[in-house]
DNA sequence: AAATAACACTAACAATCGTTAGGGCAAAAG
DNA sequence: CTTTTGCCCTAACGATTGTTAGTGTTATTT
């Protein structure tokens, strides 16, 4: 069939990975097949464990590459000194523009993660549940300095991350708004609900 | 292994359904297996195929036994004459309620439905567009009425039903506060942002 | 009690799955 | 140019998948 073509610097496997996260978010980890893939990626299907592992290792890329993404912000996030309105602002922000730039990978990785095998799946759930409770300790910073109204911290969190997770729908359809439109109405919405 | 056991006037294939709904929504519809599901049932896999026609029969009996039960609500509550918002809020607290109380089939028509088969998987498909801009119409004319603030119709429905299948999450914590006070915050945060 | 229908079993099928082995060719290094 | 390395191929493996055929057993009806 040919080589892989690699863009830039890319490696072989970075672009496995990449057709890979499409390919997952289209059709579930589960029912996507390695020969599917190598069709997408112009390979056979054996060819590909040149580069890979296995196809667990794949699932495991693509989360733990968007995973340490968001770490990453919220370490940066809490460390800047602005109100914790401005902080929950700006960290849907940079969740929604995820979702829209990184759209699949970071679908995949909300998605899919249930298949990951051990010791990953462990830590992925970890990491989860560590980045919500951080999240969720800026909503009551702001409820007690009475920015935010008098909610469950816990069931806001869940709140904006599903709906974030919602972009999904947008970019199914036809007819969308444009990426900061988008942005525009979902902070509208979201920041609009936590405010006294 | 014996008999399947049906409770009061339920049959045998409604079991089975229930059983499905659970494990699909645990493993995800392709990684559950006919065999894990006739485990689960407490009969041979084979034994399955006296009472359904298929795997995918199971889906589609899931996926639209919800879609209607939804459908059905609309139904009568646009012929209400109340606020555009307090149609909204009870829509809200419809699905709240669902996502809660019928959790399993719930979950897996909002997150299996794409591995439906054809004719089913279009039909689905054109009811639930059919269902959001039904939704997105009342939010419009609270816009209209000025009772909602003005946003992008689309960006709202978005945001309410992916944040109440985040409802999920709330199904897995460990301490969880309770159905109502979930309901309530929800309500909170999600009607509060629409309003003006 | 006899006949019928409903249901569960064992065994097996064809298809598809992820993955490995081994060989050949092209690019890179010497 | 020669050697080595990287990459892709074909072929095949063992496991698992959904499902069917055929037979026996239990419950229901006559």
């Amino acid at each position: 069939m040919g080589r892989i073509k690699t863009d830039n610097n890319a490696s072989r496997k970075d672009v496995i990975i990449e057709k890979a996260a499409i390919l997952f978010k289209e059709k579930g980890f589960k029912a996507a097949s390695m020969r599917e893939l190598a069709d997408v990626v112009g390979v056979e299907a054996a060819s590909l464990y040149n580069h890979i592992k296995s196809k667990n290792e794949l699932l495991h890329e693509i989360c733990f590459s968007v995973a340490n993404r968001y770490n990453q912000k919220l370490e940066l996030l809490e460390a800047e000194s602005v109100s914790s309105l401005q902080k929950v602002e700006n960290l849907l922000r940079f969740h929604i523009d995820g979702m829209v730039h990184h759209f699949e990978e970071v679908f995949v990785s909300d998605r899919e993660w249930k298949h990951l095998s051990e010791p990953y799946l462990s830590n992925f759930q970890n990491q989860r549940r560590s980045y919500r409770k951080r999240f969720a300790a800026i909503i009551e910073e702001g409820i007690k300095n009475k920015e935010i109204k008098k909610i469950d911290a816990t069931t806001a969190v869940l709140i904006m991350f599903h709906a974030i997770s919602g972009i999904e729908s947008w970019h199914r359809s036809k007819q969308k708004i444009s990426g900061k439109e988008l942005e525009e109405n979902m902070i509208a919405i979201l920041v609009g609900g936590l405010k006294k």
